[in-house]
DNA sequence: TTGTAAGCGTTATCAC
DNA sequence: GTGATAACGCTTACAA
């Protein structure tokens, strides 16, 4: 009774020894030889579903194990036309101040077998040289944590590539989103404020070539001029904790009083602000002053601020953003844009005067006006 | 006088709609048809350094353009072996708690012309599988911080994939790597605090896997038992604010008292000591006693920690990295491992009383033993 | 189920 | 300088 299965042509550490001298990779060849079956059945094997017999199956993957062979994704990406890769655009800053949101989406695209090359962005300028490697390593999809031009957008649809914008609002163009209303959240802030009796705002905001920032802006202003209060100085910063200490000093002096309270474009500049008013001018916050900040960062609930603070759905956004982007490479052809929002959580914290957790007003303006109107 | 260069075979227009009625993508063939030259000419106008002749190069880059041509990277590597793709490995953990490093690293890999295909590890076992997409896309390098086994080690050896890894202690292994020395840093910290009178020290330490928490650790514990100082008590926590917190109450529990200092493996744990200490147990930081950190990141220098601490040289860090990972993938060949360990640098703060800025006690071991003697 | 052979889109070699 | 032509390592009809 002598074996079924036929000797290998080749031994692996034959074989091995060859590729070795030949100073070459691993190809599916080698392993056809030693299992003694033809190449394409060593490609099937690894092909999930593939219709391969039980014996080739286990011959071919003991050859290959025994050569430690692995597919090369280039060549197989050649002929298939997906790389399983995603880029993701991600903007310097919004990687240092806010680590959480590319941590969450690189790990949801890994959990639907893709994997992500990273795109750091320090200027605006560096946006073409990206995009052009963006085009040649041919990813299967974009996620986009960055502000695209139209003409940018335009190219995506041209070549064909899934984008999905993530939190940046991309103003009257048609393109794939995920993002967190700032402006609605920012408005919130103004109402639990006013509710809360505040009546002098002012406001510290982000840079003004942030999207993120100028939204927020816009919320804080929009609410305020709705509800006829006193104007609001805007202090212009950066992101970071030393603008929010100037940011406080250069707008009580604009004002030449204490402001009721200070709105801030995000967390680290709130907590300059805390800072500066408790320590350097001696203003007890929140009894004298509140200070909101945005993002309830890592930090903000520690028991030296305690934020008042805003807090986005990033783990639910970066779900949605790796569905989207997934749907959006199934689907492979045109698909109606589709924009995702979501609302920011508020924090109450410790750093604001606030009223019952029920705001007063109602957060949209129709309503505001109607309420006002009774 | 006609023209000496002759009409295209076919125009850009004419060859657009025929590549979007046929679903594909330009190709260099597509671009050598309507430059009416090969395709191997097109090839070299886009391989910086080979000889194409003035005018055919502009006539391919006219063609090119008009078509929106971009090479394929995936056919390129396939028959170049080289990717320009550079993994990086790092625990999801690093990310959070240090976002810098990843940034910096991919910000140097860029300018060197390289990409980063980032892996995010939440587990160790996750190794396993980044391994292996690792080797499917044979990347030209990798950057791993992240704790490797001997066997992986063994295996990027074998498949002659440059490695370094950064910032991880790699005991006994002869990889390529760029570190702080952890261990120095910790036995400073004790020789500054000792010189300041502290004798009875606490620590709060990292994650006992965590390979940098386990080198602080040790350096610390080493240094106390070389000045015969009185045991300090060790609580092991998670990197977190929450430890920090948690991690004083039980310290004091233990000890039945107040340490002269607490040694913390990173900022936020000392942060939360600092908040424990101040706020819970109404302790005056650094009168009665002090508190280190370490790693200075953002929010450490704020006004209301000013923390003491230890930063590490993350840039030169980077740097030195994308140059040695550079230097691996041009040698290509065998090269004698590389350790290249860089040195904290004290931050000095105010959570911790100090003496002159000299340390009194030299940081070897060997020299302190001499000082003592003497 | 399995093997043969034709691509995928480049770069590299080598005549001309 | 330029154009054939042969790789690169895989997937996928198609035939057996």
């Amino acid at each position: 009774m002598r074996p079924t299965t036929p000797q290998p042509a080749v031994s692996a550490a034959q074989q091995k020894a060859i590729i070795l001298l030949e100073g070459r990779r691993v190809t599916s060849y080698d392993v056809a030889l030693v299992a003694g079956v033809s190449q394409s059945a060593v490609s099937r094997c690894f092909k999930p579903g593939a219709s391969v017999s039980k014996s080739t199956y286990a011959r071919v993957m003991k050859a290959a194990q025994a050569l430690e062979y692995i597919p090369n994704a280039a060549a197989r990406s050649l002929i298939t036309r997906r790389t399983n890769i995603v880029a993701i655009i991600v903007s310097h800053s919004s990687m240092l101040y806010n680590p959480a949101a590319l941590s969450e989406l690189s790990q949801q695209l890994n959990r639907r077998g893709k994997r992500a090359l990273l795109f750091t962005m320090q200027h605006e300028g560096e946006i073409e040289s990206i995009l052009t490697d963006v085009w040649q390593f041919q990813v299967d999809g974009v996620v986009a944590a960055s502000t695209l031009s139209a003409a940018h957008v335009e190219e995506f649809r041209r070549r064909q590539v899934p984008l999905v914008v993530f939190n940046r609002h991309l103003r009257d163009l048609d393109v794939n989103s995920v993002l967190c209303d700032q402006q609605e959240a920012a408005r919130l802030v103004v109402n639990r404020l006013v509710a809360a009796g505040h009546r002098q705002f002012a406001i510290i905001g982000g840079p003004g070539q942030n999207s993120i920032a100028r939204e927020r802006l816009r919320g804080f202003l929009g609410r305020i001029h709705e509800l006829d209060l006193p104007e609001a100085p805007v202090f212009h910063g950066a992101f970071d904790y030393a603008s929010g200490v100037a940011g406080l000093h250069e707008l009580i002096a604009r004002l030449g009083a204490v402001p009721d309270a200070v709105m801030c474009g995000n967390d680290a500049m709130a907590m300059g602000c805390v800072d500066a008013a408790r320590q350097h001018l001696h203003i007890d916050v929140p009894s004298d002053m509140s200070v909101v900040g945005f993002d309830a960062v890592e930090g903000s609930n520690w028991l030296s601020y305690e934020l008042t603070t805003l807090r986005q759905p990033l783990h639910k956004m970066a779900v949605a953003a790796a569905d989207l982007l997934c749907n959006l490479m199934e689907a492979d052809g045109e698909v109606q844009a589709e924009k995702r929002l979501f609302s920011a959580q508020f924090v109450e914290g410790e750093t604001a005067r606030l009223a019952a957790s029920t705001p007063v007003l109602a957060p949209n303006p129709a309503s505001a006006q109607a309420a006002f109107a009774a």
